[in-house]
DNA sequence: AGTCCTGGATAGTGTTGGTATCCAGCCAAG
DNA sequence: CTTGGCTGGATACCAACACTATCCAGGACT
């Protein structure tokens, strides 16, 4: 396969691939004369993967180039992506030396270790829900554990059927593409689902007709 | 207040605050000479919800503008507001006139129908949605009504608490705060949570230590 | 009187994610 | 065996975004 029929199949402009490849997202083609080379359905699937994160996950490059490289190493255990890509995800923001902040993050993690959950302790989500809180109290609206609750009960539902749905004795290629799925795009899924019941919620509130 | 306490109070720089009210999503101080203008509380508070809006929900500029245009604007309701909203945080992206998308379109239409849901026919989660559906398609994952039982279920219930937590007869002001809260920051905290929720499962179904 | 701060204007910066061009070198069709 | 189109590889360019830096002259405080 040309690289012209790579960008018709996989709906990118031939530009972009080029682009990918020098930021290595995708491996070269196989060199079949100086100016030509082979592609095939594995360098597909690979573009139709970094779409998705692109354009679904809003993945910035870089994130994308770390989630790769990961998924091409043998070496790397599903519970190691799965660090690899919660990291890649960020949020990237360094926490500053703020004594809110720090006090904000001594209750993400006093929450998890209540809740007992197996998180590493650097990982970016803790930051993430710190900074909420943050924000939350600037705002007047402390957050408090029985308002936590709703949402810790729907995160671990949601959370084990996905990790259900990634085992099985699959090759890795399609267990590795099965935890991304479940992390990058399921989360979108969540997300519109949260708008739009969150829509119907205020409009049977709110709504008149 | 002057600008320079504005920005200790609000942790902004004074060029960024002065960069907020060129793009009108802060007013501008009332002059009190030709060189200088004072600030009160609301200024204050404004600044606060910017910062959450821009560093939380990581809403663009543009897309602030338009939510506080509307929170200043008494004639719009609650409900409006919401539109509003769910409007400005996106995604933006205009849907492709491909039968792909138009098929994931339409079973995000017939889903909602079947739920029963009063959500408006333009809003930007059905393209989320549908994108997401694309996506796993593409990537051989293509999603089950039975798969999205749970994130419906978790997203209902969840929806269900915010609003409930917007309700009460306090001042528009603090209403429409609450309900900015509810859709932007709490968002972040769903996403965090099921982050979090997933690696734990993770770590349960694949860790050995 | 001198120093600092301010509003207002204009210009510049760094990052991100591509696009656009150009150049030979090939390859296949006529 | 030439011609037209496609290629790999390199370089330059671009637009959007969210600030950030400078400059200016006019107050204000000390």
């Amino acid at each position: 396969m040309q690289i012209s029929e790579l960008s018709d199949r996989s709906g990118l402009t031939v530009q972009t691939i080029k682009f990918y490849i020098r930021e290595e997202l995708l491996p070269k083609g196989a060199a079949a004369s100086s100016t030509r080379s082979e592609y095939d359905e594995r360098h597909l699937e690979r573009l139709r993967l970094i779409r998705a994160l692109r354009e679904v996950g809003d993945l910035p490059v870089a994130a994308i180039k770390r989630i790769v490289a990961a998924v091409d190493d043998d070496t790397v255990g599903m519970h190691e992506l799965f660090g690899t890509t919660q990291h890649a995800i960020g949020p990237h923001v360094l926490p500053p030396d703020d004594p809110h902040w720090r006090a904000a993050r001594e209750d993400v993690d006093a929450l998890i270790r209540e809740l007992g959950w197996r998180v590493a302790g650097e990982a970016p989500a803790r930051d993430l829900l710190a900074q909420t809180f943050v924000a939350l109290r600037r705002l007047g609206f402390p957050i408090t554990l029985t308002d936590l609750r709703p949402y810790v009960r729907a995160a671990v539902t949601v959370a084990e059927h996905e990790i259900g749905r990634v085992t099985g004795d699959a090759p890795r290629s399609r267990t590795v593409h099965s935890m991304l799925v479940s992390t990058v795009l399921y989360e979108q899924v969540l997300t519109a689902l949260h708008r739009l019941a969150q829509e119907d919620a205020s409009a049977r509130r709110y709504g008149s007709e």
